[in-house]
DNA sequence: CGATTCGATCGAATCGATTCGATCCGGCCG
DNA sequence: CGGCCGGATCGAATCGATTCGATCGAATCG
């Protein structure tokens, strides 16, 4: 019949039928201004009648200026940025703070040739998730656009609100229980290096190349006491990456081997000692090996690993509170937090004495 | 100075500074439409002489009707969501399809209290992870909207393109093994049966007020061939939660035992293993257990389960195909896929002659 | 009883782009 | 040389709401 009835009701046509102006029928709406109980049934009612579902999302993004979705963006493939259990934890935090306040969280896997602009994403804000320098061209524009950004464990990057971890520091923490242990064999095994996440040993070369924060700050930290340590780089925070990286550094005769495993992740040390208990290399007697993070794993058996415990969840929280913060028109403080030496039963003294 | 300064520049800026209209500045940044070089060239010198990001995402949203955002409704809490390895495979087959298409995908973590109000949301189309009925009223406001919907393991919903699993069916097939190596003392561990999430023994009540679709299939499939199988439903798809059911199951006096346990995930079959092996009970001699997915978990030896493979990265791929063709204007046709069993080490005859 | 105030409603401007049809102009064809 | 064509550009309408200031009665107050 009319074609009001085949085209989408907007609320303009709800007006017209209920008889009031639109300001009015935006105000039944949006709730803001009072409206006489009469007036507000006999809009709803028409909007009841014309099948209107509430004003257009978009629309009232353009107008309010905000969009109630809040970015995250990462350099890791959509599945695998999830399959790390320490961003599981971040983003329990993250949901605390934002998702139960009503946001909802954009997940924008970014890669350097990727189908994203970063810019043309409607969001009010964005978080990024350990991004490497490669980003910068599109941090920029976001930028240019307004867009508060919070980036956790990032290089710092102007107006960016940084939340850090102390992962240098609590390595050297690490690495000196190891050093107090008589160790100086020392090998890393570290997160990947840069995008194309070889698995290869570490150079100076590579170090230096290196557009992995965390990584390079995690391995800043270790040379802090073991400055001539050598290690591989692995393809990804996997236990098969750190069994394969364990392998690599492990299958030597046992005058070349390490005493100690510096892991970068918990999930890479317990592949290291995977690959140890397979190579028949008792650990921690014959080696000590330590993790980074302090997750616990579905369905593992509790290794009780020596390890760094990094306070996940906090981080997302701290991460979501920047955000809401940032959009309230303050803005954050940045965040250190601090993580922990746990002593597990992974490390004991050097075996070579 | 001008005041054209401080505030955000606009596309109408840009233009007037180059001294085009403010149709043809479009032309440059969409690229539709064609536009001498020079004032192709003046236009952007004009944007990056005034810091002008691009066109602003909300306003084109609006305009176009589209907003590149494809929203995902999850009834788990934000990180739980992804704790389960077969959503991360789901994931990475959504991601391929329209993460890799240049579509930012919005997790939207959804309670019956939730703050977050689906309808005003703006996303172009969503795709309901396993939901139950209780979003029947959210979900038919956003069909009002004209919101594509694609339901991944839902009840039938009308106008909702349903991407299916043989649920059913496939534990029958599981169920029909069983009987054939003589078991005859069934168990179930079924997944949560509502977003209450109890781990309670199940019972005729509770199986029928259950609105948890995919958990009442895989039930269904199983009483096909078990009638009177008894069981538990646990709080979640976790080895914990199926250790503890198996616990329950498992530690009475061995004539009441199962003879088999038909687990509705793998992560809860491998629950219940660890509680048999602790109870001395061996698998699959004492005590047969079937799982479902097939997954392989981080970190995890591998078991060898006894378990339905279901394809669960093409899960994920057809859901995002669907949206694109939804999206295209095209009736997506609804989608079925199968699962496989897999014969595992962990299933035997019946210990019971 | 007149002035003031408050609640309800309305008009019009605005958010920032996209897009369609019209216009303009230089070059080409007959 | 006139008419035609097509590429480049422009104007104006549009997407669908929100919001600010104005208006209009009715109730309150002195």
């Amino acid at each position: 019949m009319s074609d009001a009835a085949n085209s989408r009701p907007t609320l303009a046509g709800v007006a017209a039928r209920a008889g009031v102006s639109a300001s009015t029928a935006s105000l039944v709406f949006s709730g803001a201004g009072p409206v006489a109980d009469a007036t507000r049934a006999r809009v709803l009612e028409a909007a009841a009648a014309l099948g209107y579902a509430g004003p257009d999302p978009t629309a009232r993004s353009l107008r309010r200026g905000r969009t109630g979705v809040v970015g995250v963006v990462t350099e890791d493939r959509l599945g695998d940025a999830f399959r790390d259990p320490i961003n599981l934890a971040l983003l329990d935090g993250l949901g605390e703070e934002l998702a139960d306040e009503g946001f909802g969280l954009l997940v924008l896997p970014w890669a350097p040739d990727s189908a994203v602009e970063l810019a043309a994403v409607p969001m009010d804000a964005a978080i990024l998730l350990g991004c490497s320098a490669d980003l910068a061209s599109s941090v920029e524009r976001l930028r240019r656009r307004r867009i508060p950004l919070v980036a956790i464990e990032a290089p710092p990057l102007g107006d960016v609100v940084p939340i850090e971890l102390d992962n240098a520091d609590a390595t050297r923490r690490g690495a000196e229980l190891l050093r107090a242990l008589g160790h100086e064999q020392i090998a890393l095994v570290t997160l990947p290096l840069d995008v194309a996440r070889t698995r290869a040993p570490l150079t100076p070369q590579r170090e230096a190349a290196s557009t992995a924060f965390t990584a390079s700050e995690r391995i800043r930290g270790a040379r802090a006491v073991f400055p001539d340590a050598g290690g591989v780089s692995a393809g990804g925070s996997t236990v098969s990456e750190g069994y394969a990286a364990g392998r690599a550094l492990l299958d030597v005769p046992a005058t070349e081997r390490p005493t100690a495993v510096i892991a970068q992740s918990d999930l890479l040390a317990i592949g290291v000692i995977r690959a140890a208990e397979e190579l028949g290399i008792d650990v921690p007697e014959e080696l000590s090996v330590l993790g980074f993070d302090g997750i616990r794993l579905q369905g593992l058996t509790a290794h009780d690993l020596t390890t760094l415990v990094q306070p996940a969840v906090e981080k997302g929280r701290a991460a979501g509170r920047a955000v809401r913060e940032a959009l309230a028109g303050d803005l954050p403080a940045p965040v250190a937090l601090t993580s922990e030496l746990r002593r597990g039963a992974t490390v004991a003294r050097s075996p070579i004495e």
